[in-house]
DNA sequence: CTTAAATAGGATAAAACTATCCGAAATAAT
DNA sequence: ATTATTTCGGATAGTTTTATCCTATTTAAG
């Protein structure tokens, strides 16, 4: 469904967040080694959140990175989803038609929308701060 | 969502489908045109749609793909798709955890859940008969 | 029997995705 | 200022997916 790049994105993202709440600015090492991700590899896509704006940076020494605590609840998952893959989930025929809509539909159009149309309301209705929070209370887990 | 092999495996099985009602046997050649793929990469998916007994081929002069007429409303989209890009869809978490389930889920496990069993109702409520009749009718394009 | 037309399958190439390496730039502390 | 730490970004490598090529095998027709 989402490509690793979107998978270590999206934990990332909620590492970040999570440690942003108590003001700690976290490195990359440590984003890497609490979500179970390549180091070098996740670099990049941090880089892309960075220029997307989702996260913020710090270079230098007790540099790292951080979500202003008061945007955290307003991330929406579409977004990181979409800096990192791009609008494909929202564009795109299910059978790779390049023209594929009501007028000329793909044999699996109708179905495939609706099925997308719940994964767009999904994206688009989860924030960070959920996610945040369902990790601090122990809820859920970010690795094994 | 699917891989470009399922896209031309799915759209490949409808064209087959669609002529087998006429009793008509298509050849890789016609069914790459007519589903506008590769034809030698094509070749590689219909192999493995043979092995996994969802369409028929015969080999030699006159020979081709078709499908037993009486199969076709029995064929599932479910199958296809299992048949080319395994059962990942069915099992692994969306962020990649080894583990993730209800005792340890990842922070996406419930949404996602939601979602696929969308997605994995889709492929079993949908055969081929339909999407065959679709075509013929003129209601659903199989290319451009 | 020979030939032409097809699928089967192995080898290889190209492209995309995932991952690593290393030097440059920035920044805080000493 | 110097040093240690840390992100940034370009270059490169490995892996998977997508795509192509070529030969072997099968089969119907002449």
């Amino acid at each position: 469904m989402f490509s690793k790049a979107c998978e270590y994105g999206i934990k990332a993202s909620i590492y970040i967040a999570l440690n942003s709440y108590d003001g700690k600015r976290v490195s990359l090492k440590e984003i890497a080694k609490e979500i179970n991700s390549p180091e070098a590899f996740t670099a990049k896509i941090l880089q892309d959140l960075v220029r997307s704006k989702i996260i913020n940076s710090v270079k230098g020494a007790y540099g790292g990175f951080e979500i202003e605590k008061e945007h955290i609840a307003s991330i929406k998952l579409s977004q990181i989803v979409n800096a990192i893959d791009g609008d494909s989930i929202y564009h795109g025929c299910g059978l790779g038609l390049d023209v594929c809509d009501a007028n000329h539909p793909c044999p699996v159009h109708d179905q495939f929308i609706t099925v997308r149309n719940e994964l767009k309301q999904m994206l688009e209705t989860t924030n960070l701060e959920q996610l945040a929070l369902d990790i601090k209370s122990g809820v859920s887990f970010l690795k094994i």
